[in-house]
DNA sequence: TTGAAAGCGATACCAC
DNA sequence: GTGGTATCGCTTTCAA
């Protein structure tokens, strides 16, 4: 963020102004009005300035360096007992909180965790994501991290994306978008402080480390199931929105993969949107595709088509078996119950528990951490007998 | 984060070394080992330390102050054309990119605008948060915030959660949790430079603003809905997880609210997991409950209940009529298809602009800038004849 | 046992 | 047009 138009720098930040951008590439000047009288801070030590380390070393007749002890628990015999309890009153009374960015300037490291999620995916995520990073959150935490979530978009520059991240000096920064994380952009990381780079979900750049989760597999372990069952003609899903591509793609390919290995087997990509016109479109033509399986991408796009199906009389699993993934609670709830394709992902505790290590052991080399697995949850919408 | 184990500091973090907690209360000595030598930075200079604003002056064989002129585009008429051309090479070729938290120690604002969400409840939000979120965040870079999702856990302390807050110095701070957000809190954060705290959903505490969500008006929508449709023995449906009270109470009271006009009419909380056995269960009862109606707190719910009573023969809507909330996808997807209350949230946008304005206005008395309201979105699902 | 002081990186006055 | 330089709040060594 090296624009003019921070925030309480001047009086005139609006929404079109957008961000004029970084250092790099050659600029023009900020476009329009250089802004009004860029006051800084007003008087002199308005009503109440917030409290710092100098107030309460006053408050308390001490040193900063004596409040720094105590409050930092690095007292223990340097200080008198007395003493400290005079410090931590004045703390209490003044309401004191340690500000964070002039300790990590100070101390060289910043204790955040970025969890960077392209915004324009982000809606993308299900429960499943949401719960990992709340998970994450506190397990970091655990650790003495701060995980953030960091959900900017950058109108698809990887560069601009990891300056955005770099500015704020992470120790690590877990991102799940794939197009963010160049080898360039894994570069300007590391050289600006970060000790890991680390990619959930698609295959990592260059110097990054990877916990990745083989959406191919994904792709793979549906349709074998299909074609262990019988089915031979295979439409598989794949999401028109933007955003999904990074999934749908490579669980076509494993589809794909699978297929390969059953003579006469066929598979066939199905562009879907998530709405029920896109749904009931493709239900309309069904019986020209001439298919006996579809592996619909998730549980959320199985229930749509499914239910296109039905109402297109089309008979789940009996003509058309159904097969989703992600294992969700609805797949249950539907009749007939989704076949679902479960995914193990590492556990959030896991997950920090790698980042604390590359913290402390920078010097690790870039590695893939896998440890995903599919699992076919079988159930009736692939059940019944073929066509 | 006051303790002694910040990352990096000393090298004998573990994940159940409970953080040591802040100045404030009396507080024991670190728990355990003082830690191995704390080594600061080690030797000087390693390899290739982070590029900083004075080694791009040296590069470009200039001062850091027309550096930081020329970074920010304050240049015009103060620095000679061709110099700044140097400079930004300089930067480009160095990899630099600014330290958000000597920026910030410097300038006196973070331009942080942190979205607090405790972690124990996050997993209950669904997709219209996650879709918010995103939202806004994207909005507030418009205006050159940065706005990260803050999810950590803080065992339930009002104080420390604000704390912890408070620690980053951010320009706002938003949140959905109503019990983090006591006057106190409030209080902490303003008297640390937090210009505007917003409440987000629940009913602000004192000194901060409020966008309200109002939950009895759901529930009052919705109960509203099957009274007026002649049923008179309604059941709503309470969430059993921890962290949906916040939205499961107010609904209930709302529907009780709604239900004092209609004479006769009953209300009966009916508590509910979220998994298909607690479901089974509650349908299991069904008829000796006697209702005619239910509200099933939001739609998942909803599809979790219609499910285990259309299981146990109980014909809706003829039967009972079933209500959910949230109007999500699936709404229209079930059979028969299920009526939702619609909650019309304020735009992420219009949350950006706001929490803008505060920023430049902190003067500004705290208020409730509502705009939520709900309607019902009427399908089958409580369409059919009464009992 | 406590205090003085040197920075961490960036910014913006005020002289040159 | 440029370059010193004081300063933001905090940590930590070294001296008293």
């Amino acid at each position: 963020m090296n624009d003019s138009s921070r925030p309480g720098q001047d009086g005139s930040a609006t929404p079109p102004d957008r961000a004029a951008t970084s250092p790099g590439p050659a600029q023009a000047t900020p476009s329009g009005i250089p802004a009004a009288a860029p006051r800084g801070r007003a008087g002199t030590t308005p009503p109440d300035a917030p409290p710092t380390s100098t107030s309460v070393a006053r408050h308390a007749g001490v040193s900063r360096a004596t409040v720094s002890y105590v409050l930092n628990g690095l007292a223990a015999g340097r200080v008198n007992e007395a003493t400290q309890k005079k410090v931590r009153e004045a703390a209490e009374e003044l309401g004191y909180v340690p500000h964070a960015a002039a300790r990590s300037l100070r101390s060289g490291s910043s204790g955040l965790v970025l969890i960077a999620v392209p915004a324009d995916t982000a809606p993308a995520f299900g429960p499943l994501f949401a719960g990992f990073v709340a998970g994450f959150q506190s397990a970091l935490q655990e650790y003495g991290y701060t995980g953030v979530l960091h959900g900017a978009s950058t109108g698809g520059a990887p560069l601009e994306a990891a300056r955005a991240w770099a500015e704020l000096r992470p120790a690590t920064v877990l991102t799940t978008h794939a197009g963010s994380l160049t080898g360039p952009s894994v570069e300007l990381l590391k050289r600006s402080g970060t000790s890991a780079v680390v990619s959930y979900g698609p295959p990592p750049a260059p110097g990054a480390h990877g916990i990745i989760v083989d959406q191919e597999e994904v792709g793979a372990v549906a349709a074998g199931h299909l074609l262990t069952a019988g089915r031979r003609r295979i439409g598989v899903v794949v999401p028109a929105e933007h955003g999904l591509e990074m999934f749908g793609a490579p669980r076509l390919t494993g589809a794909r993969t699978a297929a390969a290995a059953f003579p006469g087997a066929r598979i066939l990509p199905l562009p879907l949107a998530r709405t029920e016109e896109s749904a009931d479109r493709l239900a309309a033509t069904w019986r020209e595709l001439d298919l006996d399986g579809v592996f619909a991408y998730n549980d959320e796009y199985a229930m749509l088509m499914m239910r296109a199906l039905q109402d297109a009389g089309v008979d789940v699993p009996g003509e058309t078996a159904v097969v989703g993934a992600d294992d969700l609670l609805i797949a249950r709830l539907l009749r007939p119950r989704l076949t679902s394709v479960r995914i193990e992902l590492p556990t959030p505790g896991e997950v920090a528990a790698l980042v604390d290590r590359l913290v402390r052991e920078p010097w690790t080399p870039p590695a893939v951490h896998r440890r995903s697995s599919a699992h076919i949850e079988a159930r009736e919408s692939s059940g019944g007998a073929r066509h």
